[in-house]
DNA sequence: CGCAGGTTTGAGGTAGATCAATGTCAGTGG
DNA sequence: CCACTGACATTGATCTACCTCAAACCTGCG
């Protein structure tokens, strides 16, 4: 009785899947396993080198992804060559945008990662049969939607030092969701990124963090790797009370 | 046979819904007239003024909305009183959070408006047996995200004069999508809501008015109506070539 | 007429951009 | 082991787009 108990979980469940570190928290946890059977005979695992492209702006959309590790940015560009990051997404966050052919954004690897491409017709036929899946796809596209608010009070209304304050407790919050200890990390971003995060320049960043460092708000090794000592101080830098 | 046709579309439906100018463009069109008759009884109409509000930022959601006429602005607002509009919601758009309690935004008319108020809990049961409508919230919410990241470009690396111009072209494309001419139209917002819209000061706001007043790519009469001669050369000066 | 709310205009200040130089560090090759 | 390179980051000096503060200007309305 217990051992088919735990059958039911774990068998039929496709190979390539059940050792997935996503397996449980992206979409495919709104799946059966004859379903994710299904979706893994035409998914493929792919590793990401840092600066990797996985879809370009205006590109025609034939993937949908899960991210398995690493930290993948969503871009927006101008004709100018001006950028912006509009959104940063962290395992097991799903990288897509359904019902539409065109993509609007770029997404591109922040950090070395790791993702699983399942082709587009694939993914849109079983939405149609399982509203399970659907209801998660709903719940991670207002997700979205409420970070990206969020983001556009920071954008439209804070000062240079609120901005890269308030990068910093995101990626704290983000980076390591199962991890107790976040007050100590490695950035996923260069001072570039940053920049095109936060709607400044590369020397404007660099500033705030000698700035916040000099404070004792935070400390950095390395370039990268940050510490914070009082999550509150920094929230309070953050223009976040 | 011409008429049974004809009873199926508009039989049973309930009558305060028949009259309804959103019932084909919102998320009512997705129900069935059963459906659509249990969401009725629990819905009233309610007329709007200019400055209503329709929920407050931290506010327990008890209600959904459908916009049925004028324009709604979605606030986010710092502790200091620091203000940022993070969404403008057109006739017949949807106004809600779906999934969660407490409404991390305000909602507020800009115009002079008509809304269609439907408890909660009824939408949420619904929800759970018809999934052509939370296909239609999901596509909404969709929606509302490339909206969100689009702004996010213009907050964070357009100039005051392409952030003005920006503004105008996105009412003059969502204000009224019927008429054929978008090209004259009275704006939604005051100066400051423009302001609280585009990350600037009011002054700014007027200038750059102004300034493309003289250039002729606007004219404006009594501060609200803007008239737009030539549409290409607005988007030009918005930065979207 | 006079007042009030919204808008425009002006003068001056400043946060952040721009331009340019310098610093740091991991490779790479002598 | 140490010079050389290239990518990235910091620091400094100056400039400017936008903010701030203040006054004037509508336009409806009692």
């Amino acid at each position: 009785m217990e051992i088919r108990r735990q059958d039911i979980h774990s068998s039929d469940v496709p190979v390539v899947c059940k050792a997935c570190e996503a397996r449980h928290g992206g979409v495919c946890a709104a799946l059966s396993p004859d379903q994710l059977l299904e979706l893994s005979k035409h998914s493929t695992r792919q590793r990401l080198e840092a600066g990797t492209e996985v879809i370009g702006q205006g590109e025609t959309v034939t993937n949908y992804s899960n991210i398995i590790r690493g930290v993948v940015k969503l871009t927006k560009v101008m004709a100018d060559g001006r950028q912006q990051i509009v959104g940063l997404q962290f395992a097991p966050d799903f990288i897509g945008r359904p019902f539409l052919t065109e993509s609007a954004i770029a997404a591109e690897a922040a950090t070395d990662s790791e993702i699983c491409n399942f082709s587009r017709g694939v993914l849109d036929r079983l939405v149609k049969n399982a509203p399970e899946l659907e209801h998660k796809l709903h719940r991670q596209a207002l997700k979205e939607l409420d970070e990206a608010r969020d983001w556009m009070l920071t954008l439209g209304r804070k000062s240079a030092q609120e901005k890269v304050a308030s990068f910093l407790y995101l990626i704290a919050t983000h980076i390591d969701p199962e991890s107790v200890d976040t007050s100590s990390f490695d950035l996923p971003l260069s001072r570039a990124d940053i920049a095109d995060f936060l709607g400044l320049t590369i020397e404007t960043v660099s500033r705030q963090f000698t700035k916040l460092r000099k404070e004792n708000v935070i400390h950095i090794e390395n370039n990268r790797h940050v510490t914070i000592p009082d999550m509150d101080r920094l929230m309070r830098y953050a223009g976040n009370d």
